[in-house]
DNA sequence: GACCCTGATGTCAGCGACTGCCATCAGTAC
DNA sequence: GTACTGATGGCAGTCGCTGACATCAGGGTC
């Protein structure tokens, strides 16, 4: 006989993504979801450091498709390299996992202290890219802001990806985007 | 008589940035700081809606500077109208302001919680930004686009200008790490 | 002067997030 | 069989934060 069932960790995170979205995430309290996953409240924190990181557990793999992408680029131009990146991270997000992305997302919309959380994770991720574009020899503040680029390219992109309507898969959304930078930032000034 | 003394917002700032500086965000209870200021912990509660909120006040204030920046620039091309909306915000960090800035910096840093917060309001003011280009007729994505790289540059910048032996003005490194991104992003792919 | 109203504060009770400490007990190794 | 491990439960306690109610100086009204 089996003392516990396995996959705790993962029951409790479809609890919570269920609970939050039925009654919002300020409307569930840990203990709720806790025993929604047939566990306890201590047991919760035993797998997430708190109460909103169980909505992005799984962030790290999403870090290291980045930076594979970054390793793995040809040439040395910043931008470039970041391009490749973006390619890369499309990786996480195939087609089938947009209307989970959706849902997901509509939690976190309704939330401002999720809405921190997630910039918090990017924020790294943009940290991330910014030393591994370094590693490669980038100049340091060319960098910084190729990595900032990199992310709002991201943000944006995903928000349209995630938007009503939009099919078109995620590469492809990125691409547009990155390309909508270059001639935006190019363009001459008025 | 009176019976408060006037200025207990402020007291408590001051309490707060001081009690944070010596032992920690983490390391200091709200009772504490209010203890400091002479108050309870029920009236700091009253002045800011949570504990991280009393590093952030005035950031109303910061946000109008940009918008009004927006409002006021010529011309239609939005990274020009970014780069008038900069400028504009630069007169809320005057070089009296830098050692000030430097410390509270220097707090946030040091806990991931009030990272989030700051990251938060970052992402507020780029929305912000992004409605203002809106509403002058610029294309959305574009205008989301521009209000991050926007955002992007300002980050890059302030830290620039908080870094040690760092001595220009805002304003100005604010133009030369605007004047990079365009030379980044104009660069031809390798 | 008596009256009332307002606004900033204090007091208190209570919930929920989070932590430390110790107990439990199936499975595994020896 | 004994010892050890690892995931869990139980419990007490701190702290962030909120709602409800009380207090009391100052200002206005009559």
């Amino acid at each position: 006989m089996v003392r516990w069932k396995p996959g705790a960790r993962e029951r409790l995170q479809a609890a919570a993504l269920e609970r939050f979205a039925a009654q919002g995430f300020d409307g569930t309290t840990v203990a709720e979801i806790a025993a929604t996953a047939g566990l306890t409240e201590r047991t919760f924190f035993r797998h997430f450091a708190d109460k909103r990181e169980v909505l992005f557990a799984g962030q790290d793999e999403f870090e290291r498709l980045f930076l594979a992408g970054i390793e793995e680029a040809a040439g040395s131009d910043p931008m470039a390299i970041v391009a490749a990146a973006l390619e890369g991270a499309t990786a996480f997000f195939p087609d089938e996992r947009r209307a989970w992305s959706r849902a997901r997302q509509r939690v976190i919309d309704a939330d401002p202290g999720l809405q921190e959380r997630e910039l918090l994770k990017l924020s790294g991720l943009a940290t991330a890219m910014t030393d591994g574009l370094r590693r490669r020899g980038v100049d340091p503040t060319a960098a910084a802001l190729a990595a900032e680029s990199g992310v709002a390219v991201f943000r944006v992109g995903f928000a349209t990806w995630i938007g009503e309507g939009e099919e078109r898969p995620l590469a492809e959304v990125l691409r547009a985007v990155l390309a909508e930078l270059r001639t935006l930032v190019t363009t001459p000034q008025a």
